[in-house]
DNA sequence: AATGAAACGTA
DNA sequence: CGTACGTTTCATTG
């Protein structure tokens, strides 16, 4: 079948009101408003972009009276004159529209939605299919089986479309009636009256009975209600003028279709890319380029234009003879909807069906053809892509398995540049390539971006070899990838029931304390508002101790805390925190983030994220899952073993951090001491406080444990006066006492520093680096945070290293010792595994010796390993 | 609806 | 003005 010529007529005047109102101000440098212009140059655009037609009109209002405002001097009285900064926007508009290749009309004494009127009635008749563009809903009474109306709703990117089944739908009305729905009902932005007593409810009613207003108006014995019968016939030359006011002038203004004139052959380029440049708009322009060179092809919308394809076959025979294949997913809105796959040489795409579908069930066969889901599960024929783990999480929803990840340009680019945040493949191919993805409209992005990446991979590479960063990529985070995309996979078990219980228990403490902090508050307020909280305590019941923020008064724990012995209300306010925590981040936060499919918990593991190289939880986040307070461990109980034949194992190292600060350092007395296994904060606090090892106090380990890592982090004397609760002075005698005694670690610290500072830049043990530009800052409070953060990096980073190599190692060795055991989760110095009951013992000396020996450093590290059916009682595993 | 600040959970 | 994160809530802003 053909398909009908298509023609695009859009309503200039109600969209640029619509993007001025929608879009903050916007400004050339040389302070020309330009947001509206903006608006509707990013609207044009998508719409040419998303709805390609053969003719297209853009229509004005022209300036001056018009026919309504003869007959009706109120029509549209409510409406201001044009703000200042929209006023000069109209005529950059024309501008714009002549730009884009496109016709423009304005008639004197007709507004725009006249001419649409006229023209599409025209057009219609000429077996055109018509989509008429207005972010004036009013326009849908235009609506007919060959035209429909694309309204805009809140702001200008979001649109909606009306054929006759919506408007149907919404309106309960044929769209003929729209204007006698205005008649009856009024519509106060256009100050059409209607009639006063009527409103939309009614008029429908009516309309649906009698079909018009006319029609009402001779009927008015058979309507029921007294009252609107009183109102219709007393307002009756009101109704029948609104009607006219409401109904556009279908086909009568004076407006020839003419298809020839109207015919859209693509943009001005010239003019355009000189607008554009004018205007400042630079992405839009950038967005415009980059589609012209790849959109050469067929622009058939049907078969999305791209690269040249062969079929899946040939590609993977010729990926098979030199062990490559990169691999593109194609993504609709975070879903996976097909896969671009290259062998270097030749490309192919492939659709994967389930992606409109509902998620399928793990058992699901699934949306992967079955030749495919060969490809991808065969580890023998390396895979290169961006983001493989993701893509790997996504095809697994889709019964596919994702082996053999080759080279990952995400992680690469991580390596290069974990300042950056994000690793996406357009940025990449711009950055190292110079070469600029197509938008997801029109062409197949995943071809383009497979195509790319043989190149991508060289330039990362070459860069990667320059630094000495190959290894740190090949050996620990591609392999880490695979490792962590099933851990992801297999999640972990929660206890529901559990769960709801404490929702239950934590929503009837928080009712109890709501109502008694009320009563003494003397009135009711929200105490999950930190700036009602304030001016309660503070203000209302003047207590004292209060200490200002930016915003208003400082409630924070610690504050709260210097008051708390003292009132009943500040406990209280404390404890709804801790309580409403617990329960909307924890109890509600996990409950809604159960797997159905699985019954299981299955966070992300961000791999590219953090500066340090540590990773990150999301979704739910199980890194900062609560262990401090009793109550808090109670969420942590909800962790459970799968069944009952399994139980959980946490490894963990002591002290890392600590230790490789000795080993860095190279200070005898750090280095002595882990070497003969002795308690290190208890040394800490013998040597700050002066005292034998053996006579050393608990509380005196409590402050040098803090102590220990005060150093750490470059804390300062206040910080840490604060934290172990002693006078600042005091505070500041065991820093300084600490590095009298252990001077090596202050040259050490000092000289992390100085050598960041020169080169730009700190390093890890595995050669990770973190560029720190922040440290030649002139302003005191950057520059010192940057060098808290250098001296910082290298043992967080390193840990995050080592942990890292042993996950790789552990995931490789776990199969020889236990069939079932599966790694779950790591929380940067612990990770956590599922284990049947038998194999506990061997299992767990496994992950302690691949732990221990992740490094070979000065010092020992050490791994304490415990288990137990949940992830709370766990006891030590011998 | 999107963003930022404040608060708070973890290593 | 102790490093590294993610999530929730409220409040502000469009």
């Amino acid at each position: 079948m053909v398909e009908k010529p298509r023609l695009l007529l859009v309503d200039g005047n109600s969209l640029l009101h619509r993007a001025f109102h929608a879009l903050p101000p916007l400004m050339t440098s040389d302070g020309r408003p330009t947001n509206a212009i903006y608006g509707l140059a990013q609207m044009l655009v998508s719409l040419l972009e998303q709805h390609p037609p053969q003719a297209a009109l853009v229509a004005f209002d022209a300036p001056g009276p018009t026919l309504r405002h003869q007959e009706f001097a109120e029509y549209k009285a409510t409406r201001k004159p044009a703000p200042e900064d929209l006023a000069p926007q109209f005529s950059m508009a024309r501008e714009l529209v002549s730009a884009l290749g496109l016709a423009q009309a304005e008639l004197s004494g007709w507004e725009a939605d006249d001419l649409i009127s006229s023209v599409a009635q025209q057009a219609e008749g000429e077996g055109y299919e018509v989509i008429i563009v207005t972010g004036d809903r009013d326009l849908v009474q235009l609506v007919t089986g060959h035209t429909d109306v694309l309204a805009t709703i809140r702001g200008v990117a979001d649109t909606r479309l009306y054929d006759l089944e919506q408007v149907r739908e919404e309106y309960g009305l044929e769209p003929g009636q729209i204007a006698d729905l205005k008649a009856l009902a009024g519509d106060s932005s256009d100050n059409i009256p209607g009639v006063p007593g009527i409103g939309p409810k009614t008029a429908t009613a009516l309309l649906q009975q009698f079909n018009s207003v006319e029609n009402v108006l001779e009927h008015l014995e058979e309507i029921e209600s007294a009252r609107v019968r009183g109102l219709l016939a007393k307002h009756r030359e009101q109704a029948l003028l609104s009607k006219r006011l409401a109904s556009l002038a279908g086909g009568e203004a004076p407006l020839k279709f003419d298809p020839e004139g109207l015919r859209w052959q693509g943009y001005e380029k010239g003019k355009l890319r000189e607008l554009l440049l004018d205007l400042e708009f630079s992405r839009l322009l950038h967005r415009l380029e980059s589609r012209t060179e790849a959109d050469t092809g067929t622009d058939d919308h049907e078969s999305v234009p791209g690269p040249p394809t062969v079929p899946l076959e040939e590609v993977v025979a010729l990926a098979r003879r030199s062990g490559h294949l990169y691999l593109a997913g194609e993504w609709e809105k975070g879903a996976l909807v097909g896969l671009a796959l290259s062998s270097g040489e030749q490309m192919t795409y492939a659709f994967l069906g389930a992606a409109h579908r509902e998620p399928a069930l793990f058992s699901d066969p699934g949306g992967v053809p079955e030749q495919l889901s060969m490809v991808l599960g065969d580890a023998g024929l390396g895979k290169a892509g961006s983001d493989l783990k993701n893509l790997d999480r996504r095809l697994r929803e889709q019964g596919a398995v994702l082996r053999g990840y080759r080279f990952d340009v995400t992680l690469a680019d991580y390596v290069l540049a974990s300042h950056r945040k994000d690793h996406t493949p357009d940025k990449l191919a711009a950055e190292y390539l110079g070469e600029h993805l197509p938008p997801a409209v029109t062409a197949r992005r995943s071809l383009h971006e497979v195509a790319l990446l043989p190149r991508l991979e060289t330039a990362l590479r070459q860069r990667l070899r320059d630094l000495g960063q190959e290894w740190l990529l090949d050996e620990i985070e591609v392999p880490l990838a695979t490792v962590l995309a099933e851990m992801e996979a297999v999640g972990i078990a929660v206890d529901a029931e559990a769960l709801q219980r404490l929702d239950q228990h934590f929503g009837e403490e928080l009712e109890r304390l709501l109502e008694r902090m009320t009563e003494l508050a003397g009135e009711s307020f929200n105490p999950d508002s930190p700036q009602q909280v304030g001016q309660v305590l503070f203000e209302r019941l003047k207590l004292p101790g209060g200490k200002r923020t930016k915003t208003g008064w400082a409630t924070g724990a610690a504050v709260l805390e210097t008051l708390a012995p003292e009132y009943e209300i500040i406990r209280l306010i404390l404890q709804n925190r801790e309580f409403g925590k617990l329960r909307s981040t924890y109890v509600k936060g996990l409950l809604a983030e159960i797997d159905p499919r699985t019954g299981r918990v299955h966070t992300t593991f961000e791999q590219a994220v953090t500066a340090t190289g540590r990773l990150s939880s999301r979704s739910p986040n199980l890194q900062n899952i609560p262990i401090r307070t009793e109550l808090g461990r109670e969420i942590r109980a909800c962790f459970v073993a799968g069944g009952p034949e399994q139980v959980l194992l946490a490894a963990d190292y002591s002290q890392i951090e600590l230790r490789l600060l000795a080993h860095f350092s190279k200070v005898p007395s750090l280095v002595e001491a882990f070497q003969a296994g002795q308690d290190i904060h208890a040394r800490t606090a013998a040597l700050i406080f002066g005292v034998t090892p053996e006579a050393v106090e608990p509380e005196q380990r409590r402050i040098a444990k803090t102590v220990n890592y005060a150093v750490v982090y470059g804390m300062g004397s206040q910080a840490l006066a604060q934290q172990i609760g002693v006078s600042r002075a005091e505070a500041s005698d065991f820093i300084n006492h600490y590095f009298e005694r252990l001077s090596g670690v202050k040259e050490y610290l000092d000289q992390v520093v100085a050598s960041a500072r020169e080169q730009g830049y700190v390093q890890t043990i595995c050669g990770r680096r973190r560029y720190l530009p922040e440290l030649h800052s002139s302003n005191t409070g950057v520059r010192s945070y940057a060098e808290r953060a250098a001296a910082n990096t290298p043992l967080q980073g390193s840990a995050a290293d080592l942990m890292k190599m042993a996950m790789v190692r552990l995931a490789k060795a776990l199969p020889g010792v236990s069939a079932r055991a599966r790694l779950l989760l790591q929380v940067h110095d612990e990770l956590v595994l599922e284990v049947p009951r038998e194999e506990l013992a061997a299992v767990a000396a496994l992950v302690k010796e691949i732990m221990q020996s992740a490094w070979n450093l000065d010092i020992p590290l050490e791994v304490e390993a415990k288990a137990g059916d949940n992830w709370r009682d766990l006891a030590e595993v011998k």
